[in-house]
DNA sequence: CGGACAAGCTGA
DNA sequence: CAGCTTGTCCGG
């Protein structure tokens, strides 16, 4: 008690002030008529530096002794409500985790959209009953609607659910309303999320939204790449949502029909898998092009099985090819030679403009082989815009090329592109991988499951096989692995060995694994005393634990002017 | 980040 | 040496 008259003891708040570029913090004094309405999280302005900028209190307590009283500011202005407590904390585990030796980034993630001066009041319907909600993964078939699972976790009290893709959160919260729950969609909606809801909803950012009384986190499509930040610090809202769910005491639910390596470790024996009849039913159907058969020299990326379908006026066929350009790879049909760069000696591509380009030194020059001076090549590795041609002489009907960079998809019947046409394209009846091998191959330690991820996605396109709808793969190993989980509509298999492989050869998440790309890379990556390799473009750091390998790079003090870019849990590697 | 200030270059 | 650019430092 402060007895009337006495000054009260002075009350500090650690400042994380928002502005890029300047990862400090500060401390400030907060003002006595201010005391109750800032707390942890609490968005305020603060003088710095004869400025007034905004930033987060990311603590609250007495004066330190090393910084003398007499030096501190007073905040400013109380701004809005923010991110509770509980976030904060959980941003500043992230920030060792992620090696983002920052906390503003985690801290924008989540923050409302626009100030809040008061929580709206509590909107609760559900009262929690029975036994809770048990942690692990859910296994479902792709064409499984994920909604009757979701709706039977938040009837266990308030649930956070994260989907991938902004629109399918959109749509899940939309009927969780109409099955008479409150729902807060993110981000739009943070205050009412903040107020108390029965389920908060949204895409990767809302794993950071407020939810109080939280009772189970629930990650739809686990599997799903774009659940992790692109930019650093390649964040994935998965492992928030383990951490977080462990430090609330809460359930985490992760649903996927292909649920990563990761996934699985974390999961170990909690993994619920519905009956075989069940699965196969949501599985599509899948038709394995084998091409062992093939002549070395006759090899096509137009199987008979491919044409078939695209003679098929009836069908919308949808071709993925990874490569683009015109060709990858090129050799001459007159004296069989591969064609290379004649500087570097590296292999040369071909692109849209015809001429051949090397990938490594940049050189182009026109189609003249270097050995026999023939204009005419055979293209080993075609790619989409050599392809679309192909493809429409084997159709007879028009086929639409599609890259990252297209626009507007003109309507057609046949398309041909990278994966992205996955993303671009509804109502198909068939979708076939043209060249399937350099995915389940690709030399990235994650290759087995992001193919079969991406053939879930084709699954999800063509819809269920009493409709028709078909995947095709062309490969020369029909035997694979990921194929045959694939086909037996049972992932179970591929993951044990996924995982056998992943231990045996220290990957994640066995151990911790963060490239590091840019100037100064090899003098960080020493410096951090960790296992290193030098791979073509930078450095592959290596430790037991994730935290261990981020306090590691955070200890090392980056060289002046060093432009460089660390990516913990790397996709491509 | 953005201001303050110091050091370095240029032109009359 | 004023006037300008470039670089480094620092914020509570």
């Amino acid at each position: 008690m402060t007895v009337a008259g006495e000054t009260p003891p002075a009350l500090v708040a650690r400042v994380v002030p928002n502005v890029t570029g300047l990862d400090k913090q500060f401390d400030y004094l907060v003002p006595t008529e201010m005391r109750q309405r800032i707390s942890v999280g609490s968005l305020v302005r603060v003088p710095l530096h004869g400025r007034k900028v905004g930033g987060w209190v990311v603590g609250l307590g007495p004066v330190d002794p090393l910084v003398p009283v007499e030096k501190l500011l007073p905040i400013a202005k109380w701004s809005s409500v923010g991110p509770s407590a509980e976030v904060i904390e959980l941003a500043v585990w992230a920030e060792v985790r992620w090696a983002a030796a920052r906390l503003r980034p985690f801290l924008v993630t989540a923050d409302p959209p626009t100030m809040v001066a008061a929580l709206p009041r509590l909107r609760r319907t559900v009262t929690p009953a029975g036994t809770p909600v048990s942690s692990g993964v859910r296994v479902t078939a792709p064409l499984t609607d994920p909604l009757p699972l979701v709706i039977d976790i938040a009837r266990h009290g308030p649930a956070l659910v994260v989907h991938p893709t902004p629109a399918a959160a959109r749509a899940i919260s939309n009927r969780l309303r109409k099955a008479g729950f409150t729902t807060a969609l993110m981000p739009d909606e943070w205050a009412a999320a903040a107020g108390g809801v029965d389920v908060v909803v949204g895409s990767r950012a809302a794993v950071w939204a407020p939810c109080p009384g939280l009772r189970s986190i629930v990650v739809l499509d686990e599997h799903d790449e774009s659940l992790q930040e692109e930019r650093t610090p390649t964040w994935h809202a998965r492992d928030v949502a383990i951490e977080r769910a462990e430090r609330a005491d809460a359930a985490c639910v992760l649903v996927s029909p292909c649920p990563t390596v990761a996934a699985l470790r974390w999961a170990g024996d909690r993994v619920a898998r519905p009956a075989q009849p069940e699965l196969v039913n949501g599985w599509p159907s899948l038709e394995i092009v084998d091409r062992t058969e093939e002549e070395p020299w006759k090899r096509s990326l137009l199987t008979s099985e491919l044409i078939t379908h695209l003679r098929d006026r009836s069908k919308k066929v949808v071709c993925v090819i990874n490569t683009t350009g015109r060709a990858r790879l090129l050799a001459c049909r007159a004296c069989r030679t591969l064609q290379r760069c004649v500087q570097c000696e590296a292999a040369v591509a071909q692109g849209d403009d015809g001429l051949l380009t090397c990938r490594r030194c940049g050189t182009a020059r026109p189609v003249v082989c270097q050995q026999c001076g023939s204009s005419a090549m055979a293209l080993m590795k075609p790619g989409v815009s050599r392809l679309q041609e192909e493809l429409a002489a084997a159709a007879n009907r028009p086929v639409v090329a599609v890259t990252g960079a297209t626009e507007e998809l003109p309507p057609a019947d046949v398309y041909v592109g990278t994966e992205a046409v996955l993303h671009r394209v509804r109502g198909v009846d068939v979708v076939a991988f043209l060249d399937f091998d350099a995915e389940m191959l690709a030399p990235r330690y994650r290759a087995a499951e992001q193919a079969l991820a991406l053939l879930v996605r084709a699954g999800r396109l063509v819809g269920a096989r009493e409709g028709g709808g078909r995947v095709l793969v062309q490969t020369f190993v029909p035997q694979h692995e990921v194929l045959r989980a694939a086909q037996s509509a049972d992932v179970g298999g591929l993951a044990d060995s996924e995982l056998a492989r992943r231990r045996l050869l220290g990957l994640p998440p066995f151990r911790a694994l963060a490239s590091l790309e840019g100037a100064g890379a090899q003098e960080v990556a020493a410096a951090t005393g960790l296992e290193s390799a030098a791979t073509t473009t930078g450095v592959l750091l290596r430790a037991d634990t994730w935290l261990q390998l981020g306090a590691a790079l955070i200890a090392v003090p980056r060289p002046k002017g060093s432009r460089l870019r660390v990516e913990v849990d790397p996709r491509r590697a």
